[in-house]
DNA sequence: TCCCGTCTTTGCGCTGGCGCAAATTATCAC
DNA sequence: GTGATAATTTGCGCCAGCGCAAAGACGGGA
């Protein structure tokens, strides 16, 4: 499948971008296609590409030195990932490794490429600085709901999160459906996937959702709200 | 105290920048003065400016509904802090408040200003990325951290981190000597000041730190080290 | 110097959440 | 269909860390 310049208009960074750049991005990038579970790069791996996400699902997750995950984000098509590489000068790492959810293709475009098109073209440097802005602020939020909330309303809060993020298909007896196993959900909220399953069968029992094998179906976002509220 | 252009060199986001841009700066920023336990801004605030801290020492914090805090970052002189509302160009609010921890004065640049300024300045866009990006690396390692390490591990690595930041003066008797409270150290590590307060009793009797009303003076970073490491 | 407000320490009891282990269930390949 | 494999559930015991409360230590101001 053929990837054309009007596709990456998709891509938020390239909102901006004249039909000529989008072009030049085409001609220098590679197309990397990665089958389920497979890794498009590894935490500390050279920095080397940046990656449009064109097909899948990728997870970007961050491990300790034991080894324990954290998820960091989930990316969809036309999403950029593996750019703060293409920021830093000198030979960066990627701080985080990805993952292919499904069988996934990308368009990896040289970090370096990247730099010297972003040196030019203001647009670019503003846009990606408008993305990186946003990470920020989410990592923040996340953050401080690490440290201060209790794992009931970080659990609750994710798949709030989860279910407005995924546009999906409203199933027919309505409720968003989500694909996500108990572990994943676990690294996503720093809990474990016993702590995860308990929560959902309690509110599976309540009503509130549905679940299945990694699969969740939220009946009731409003009552998964009134738990983050902190009336459990 | 008047402010030079060449001050204004020591600020990493204006490596780059001409004297002409940094007399810029000037012309168009105001000085403003806030004593210990003022606020520069809150969270929420409409974010119209961004800061450069000329004296004293600023931490941004976050709160969750409930009121409860956490520590974001400290400031120290010729730092940006509230930049991220420079880039949205929506009418954007600060997404944390700025306290003085002592008597401090910044000079705080229009963000309107700031965003003109970078539609026409690469160089600008490019190092505040820079800036971001370390800015996402730190908390994404930090989220981790706290998702992963269990408490008495998270304390150590503040320790140690604000140790290496300080590049303060080595005391007589060697050891780097910090300047923050129980409760500090609690909202920078997701933990309470209750925790926090055990933990250095049971450093200190090990003889690892040496600890003082709103002080506490590493003597063993490398004991710090092996705690974080799992070898309590 | 004394006082007062703030920061710190520590005992105590409690519980949220961890994590092993084993049973159960869903899915897929053949 | 039939296993084989992987995901999930749940009982159980345990303990790290919370948070109240009260006592103690410190330091600045008048």
């Amino acid at each position: 499948m053929e990837i054309s310049p009007k596709d990456l208009k998709q891509v938020v960074v390239f909102e901006n971008a004249t039909d000529d750049d989008l072009v030049l991005f085409l001609k220098n990038g590679i197309t990397r296609s990665m089958e389920e579970g497979g890794y498009f790069f590894l935490q500390g791996d050279e920095a080397s590409y940046l990656y449009i996400l064109t097909g899948g699902q990728v997870k970007l997750t961050q491990s300790n030195p034991s080894g324990q995950l954290v998820n960091l984000r989930t990316i969809y098509p036309w999403q950029m990932f593996g750019a703060l590489g293409a920021v830093r000068t000198d030979g960066a790492t990627y701080p985080a490794s990805a993952q292919a959810l499904e069988d996934s293709t990308a368009l990896a475009v040289p970090s370096l490429f990247m730099r010297s098109m972003m040196e030019t073209r203001p647009y670019l440097s503003f846009e990606l600085m408008k993305l990186m802005t946003s990470y920020i602020q989410e990592m923040q939020a996340r953050y401080r709901e690490l440290a201060t909330e209790k794992v009931e309303q970080r659990v609750a809060n994710a798949l709030i999160r989860l279910a407005g993020q995924s546009g999906t298909k409203p199933g027919k007896e309505a409720g968003v459906e989500l694909s996500f196993s108990r572990q994943d959900l676990a690294e996503m909220t720093g809990t474990t996937l016993y702590t995860v399953s308990r929560l959902l069968s309690d509110w599976e029992r309540k009503g509130i959702i549905k679940t299945g094998r990694e699969k969740i179906i939220v009946l009731k976002p409003h009552d998964l709200v009134r738990v983050v509220e902190g009336f459990a």
